[in-house]
DNA sequence: GCGCTGCTTTGATATATGTCAAAATACGCG
DNA sequence: CGCGTATTTTGACATATATCAAAGCAGCGC
């Protein structure tokens, strides 16, 4: 039961993912699989209201009204929250098959900003029905639970991370997480286009954009990563997992 | 608004608490209160396992199988991540009328630990028992998944602190976040007990337990609090809210 | 292809918080 | 009630990270 391993392992929101998602189609996206095709398909009559999102388009903002939970189709986005005097925390990182929007079923209402970081595509799932149908399919209910769930255990493990690990602990769980995320996505584990900002890793890790810096170059020179501003390469993974588990 | 504030109001996980739980009752606990007798009544089988915890006492640790979550009747606990290596991170402080467990329904297992924090009492609700009945009573339905939600949102609200405040505003963030949840149960909103050691506070807050006490005095020497080990009485709590709001 | 603009790197220095240690205080148990 | 143990406070000092600043790069539009 490694806990900082924790970090990486529970944070992929969808662990069923196939690794190809052609279609706008559930069963590829997030179902599970032990699904009658006539359910499957009253499924997908859910998913026919696709939308695309240019880099920097808000998918929605704190405030907005809550009508629908969001599966990222294709691309990536971030989630942030902002302090009124202009600090933003960035509160994670979603990519393609990963289900969006879940902090609004509380109040009816976003509690935090969805920005595009890549040209991306998702698909909404009205919440209403989403409820409905779930009532009526128990496989659907279950796993609506999970993913809810598997939210809050991987938001345990950003707690974690940020109340008690050092700067470059919390990079290195930030880089094999996103290498684990990109290979249950059939992308290479090891080489990789980061497409965030040091800016904006910094303040998903509770650092400073200089402080991200100088750990990437620290890691570089120790033989663990190659650095190309954001190409990524590792060239070390058990040393960069070691970084981890045995934290001084 | 407000985003800092955010800390503090949406933590409170059951806001329609009433002030009073003397029976073991799931509407008094956090059930919405637009439901029929017949339907509460069903609910309320559900609540009959009920049981004590002494101070200490596991509810739940990291790694035993899912069955139930857990409302808190009377007391309190506090959930806690183990690394390896020993060093705990504290992710809450529960208090009655709230809701614990809900990290286990993603795997089926409990991925942190639940310990009393003084002599409490717990209604186990039996988790496929909640799901078969929520799919006949959308307004629990409903409810549940705000529940989820809302730790969700809760969540997002440390990371927020834990990402980007300094020591004393996420001391003041814990103080005023603990007084609006006591004043949520009929206690008083400046005058209260803690039940968890510095030690405790630090973990939660990503701090050390030196620095907690030295955030206490300083409040102490400010005239914002005034501190008799775990006797917190608040003096000045428009100057502790600023202390958030206008942070550096 | 050149120049802007924004991002990244790196250095020098400042500071908040951590570490280590000891004294003071509270608490539980016999 | 008093002793022993654990918690809390406080001090002196160490250090990780932030801050400030400047230079180097990369990407984009013209």
């Amino acid at each position: 039961m490694s806990k900082a391993l924790n970090v990486i392992h529970t944070l992929p929101l969808v662990a069923q993912l196939r690794s190809h998602c052609s279609s706008c189609n559930l069963r590829e996206l997030c179902m599970p699989v032990e699904m009658s095709n006539a359910d499957m398909q009253r499924i997908n009559a859910l998913t026919q209201l696709k939308r695309g999102y240019a880099r920097g388009d808000y998918l929605y903002r704190s405030g907005d009204p809550f009508h629908s939970l969001y599966a990222i189709r294709s691309g990536s986005f971030k989630t942030q929250v902002l302090h009124e005097d202009g600090r933003e925390q960035v509160t994670g990182f979603q990519m393609t098959g990963e289900i969006i929007g879940m902090d609004a079923i509380s109040t009816d209402v976003h509690t935090c900003d969805a920005v595009a970081m890549e040209s991306s595509e998702v698909c909404a799932l009205p919440f209403d029905q989403l409820e409905s149908m779930s009532r009526e399919l128990p496989s659907l209910q279950r796993h609506l639970h999970k993913i809810m769930s598997r939210e809050i255990v991987r938001d345990q493990g950003i707690m974690l991370l940020l109340g008690s690990m050092r700067a470059e602990e919390r990079l290195a769980a930030f880089l094999l997480n996103f290498s684990q995320r990109l290979a249950a996505r059939g992308f290479s584990a090891t080489q990789f286009q980061l497409r965030m900002s040091r800016q904006e890793i910094g303040s998903y890790l509770g650092l400073k954009l200089e402080t991200v810096s100088r750990a990437f170059s620290h890691f570089q020179d120790e033989g663990l990563i190659s650095v190309k501003v954001r190409a990524i390469d590792i060239l070390d993974m058990p040393r960069l997992q070691n970084l981890l588990k045995s934290s001084s």
